[in-house]
DNA sequence: TTAAATAAAGATAATTTTGTCCGAAATAGA
DNA sequence: TCTATTTCGGACAAAATTATCTTTATTTAA
């Protein structure tokens, strides 16, 4: 579904966002020790992320990622995976078409209709916040098992 | 979404359906013009299709790809993602987990409940039959232009 | 029985994705 | 100013996926 750098895009994202809402900055060691990601590819995503202002980020002693309080209600799953996967997963033809639609479709283009518009208004209605909430009163988990 | 492989199998077996409803087998060279992938590399895929029993090959001059008639309308889309990509896309967690369930949900379990079920309930009341004959009256297309 | 056509099988190669390593740049604090 | 800490950036490496090539096995038909 979502490629392993997008999958440590919206962990990472999740977590920093819920560490921003406790006004905590983290540092990407531990955001990888966190989500148990591996550090140096996490790194990576995180600065795409930056850059497109996503989340926030500072270097030197104390440094390390954060967004924005007032941000994190306005950020939607549907940005992080845009800013990693691209828009493929809900917009591109299922069988890999570059051209297909409803005038020239694919033989699985309509029963895929229902899928991607789920898929899609799914991701553009989730926003961090709600996820960071979950994870904060416990009922969601960034990690397989205690450590 | 899928991967390139499963594309291929699935191309493939519309293609091979179609024919066999026409009553013709076809060839691996002619499947793969037809859908436009590697010929060696399909051929990977439609050996594991045929063994499963989802397709049926016979070597030899005359020899090649077909799908018994009365088979076409009870294999479903699902049966082929089964087959070449697993049941990870709409069984699997969003985020990798290997336990991830409603008890013990990562952040976006919830919120990915109705893709899965709906994109399950699409491949498993799909057939194979309904995709020939969509593609046979004109209605989809299976390759991006004329040749 | 032979030749041609076809799928099967295995080795290899190319590409993409995922992951690592190391030095550079920036920053806070002593 | 110096040092330690942290992100940034690029090169590199490993693994997975996609694709190719070559040989073998099977089958049909002449």
């Amino acid at each position: 579904m979502f490629s392993k750098a997008c999958e440590y895009g919206i962990k990472a994202s999740i977590y920093i966002a819920l560490q921003s809402i406790q006004g905590e900055r983290v540092s990407l060691k531990k955001i990888a020790k966190e989500i148990n990601s591996p550090e140096a590819f996490t790194a990576k995503i995180l600065l795409q992320l930056a850059k497109i202002d996503i989340i926030k980020s500072s270097k030197g002693p104390s440094g390390g990622f954060e967004i924005p309080k007032d941000k994190i209600d306005t950020i939607m799953l549907a940005d992080i995976v845009f800013a990693i996967d691209g828009n493929s997963i809900y917009e591109g033809c299922a069988l890999g078409f570059n051209t297909c639609n409803a005038t020239k479709p694919c033989p699985i283009h309509d029963k895929f209709v229902n899928v991607r518009e789920e898929l899609k208004r799914m991701l553009q209605n989730t926003s961090l916040y709600e996820l960071a909430t979950g994870l904060e009163v416990g009922l969601t988990f960034l990690k397989q098992r205690k450590s």
